[in-house]
DNA sequence: GGGCAGACTGACTGTACGTTCAATTGACTG
DNA sequence: CAGTCAATTGAACGTACAGTCAGTCTGCCC
């Protein structure tokens, strides 16, 4: 019977998949925090006690399992719509379009992972706002750099604030890549390569 | 008396300033779930009560007065770092360069900011390698098609595992912006300004 | 010294939530 | 139909914490 699978199997592998949709459903509407073993068993129309049947190491691993699906969906896409034989350059576009489709598409699920707020924040609470306010008057002053670069014809006219948006998105993108050990290379060669990667992007065409 | 500070006010400023101090220190350590006022207090070597005659609000409000405080702090640094007599591309530069230098010297406070975990995993974990597991498998396909696109000569010779990195911090960061509601373009603009922000970037330089 | 005011304390309370397990259900078997 | 057993249930338990408040300490004034 090596190799084949038992009725059990299968039912086995239908609840956990629905236990784990539940879950996912549970994060985007309540939050991380707000994603209890009660609101998940409440979703999945089951009694909380069924799910340590199926996820006897507790609600952590449920989480983790359903984030973890969640992403592995993800990528496999991603690879999927890869089409190999196309013109680099091209190739690297489409890359990057299929991603905001797929994740479009996903939207739901990567709100929480996305946004990802350790802080229980509500965007429209008083400390949401107060937070907006914080982090925009810091792109305001970004983009202000960057226009005035503009002005001068120093580089391309771009929406100054995307880029402003962007270039901070690089930074402490580049700081979470550090902080996961993925990198050993010094502060210093990451900031220059930020720094050249974002200018070469901006920059004005050198010649037409 | 109006303009004056009373001896009361001082204190007051003095304690508010130490219990938020603890409070970061605390969150640098045990991260924003182990974040507790407990901890806090015995941080700060203060009882319990005593946080709630400064922080009357309770505990969110002290959370997000220390973050808060702490944002405030890397904006101002930013600003004052920044000189405008300088030539609108090296002004750009020298804002990145500082932006690391300000952020490597507040590591311990931007760390749970920064890697910001709504999952509460330790990356030393079985649940945190997974995860890595899964992520650098998409970097690693990502990478292979930068990687195919320099060995074609279709872009300049970059380090390809950093530009994969970039990019998808792009492309979230840019999808984080939406769901923040910082922009009200539509997806397909964005997805083209980030492809078009980031093949300028790695691209082979048009003409010498 | 005696009495008052206000800062400070920490044991206690209430609650939310993860986890357990005795009881129940229901499908299958002989 | 009685018996068996695995799946399921949800009340009950334990714990971690936010928040409270009666009591203590300290400095100040009369």
């Amino acid at each position: 019977m090596a190799g084949t699978v038992t009725k059990e199997e299968v039912i086995k592998e239908f609840r956990v998949r629905e236990i784990l949709e539940a879950a996912r459903s549970v994060m985007a509407r309540h939050g991380m925090q707000g994603t209890t073993i009660d609101r998940v068993a409440e979703e999945a129309k089951i009694a909380k006690g069924t799910i340590y049947l199926y996820f006897p190491k507790g609600k952590d691993d449920l989480v983790h399992s359903a984030v973890l699906e969640g992403l592995r969906e993800l990528v496999a896409e991603t690879i999927r719509s890869d089409d190999p034989a196309k013109a680099p350059v091209e190739r690297i576009r489409n890359l990057i379009l299929n991603q905001y489709r797929i994740q479009a598409s996903n939207q739901d699920f990567l709100k929480t992972l996305i946004i990802g707020n350790s802080l229980d924040i509500e965007l429209e609470s008083e400390a949401g706002r107060e937070f907006m306010r914080v982090y925009t008057g810091f792109l305001d002053f970004t983009t202000s750099v960057l226009q005035s670069a503009i002005d001068a014809r120093a580089i391309r006219p771009i929406e100054a604030r995307f880029a402003a948006f962007m270039l901070s998105e690089m930074i402490t993108g580049s700081l979470r890549r550090r902080l996961w050990m993925l990198t050993s290379s010094p502060l210093e060669s990451d900031a220059e390569a930020v720094a050249e990667l974002f200018l070469r992007g901006i920059q004005a065409v050198p010649c037409a």
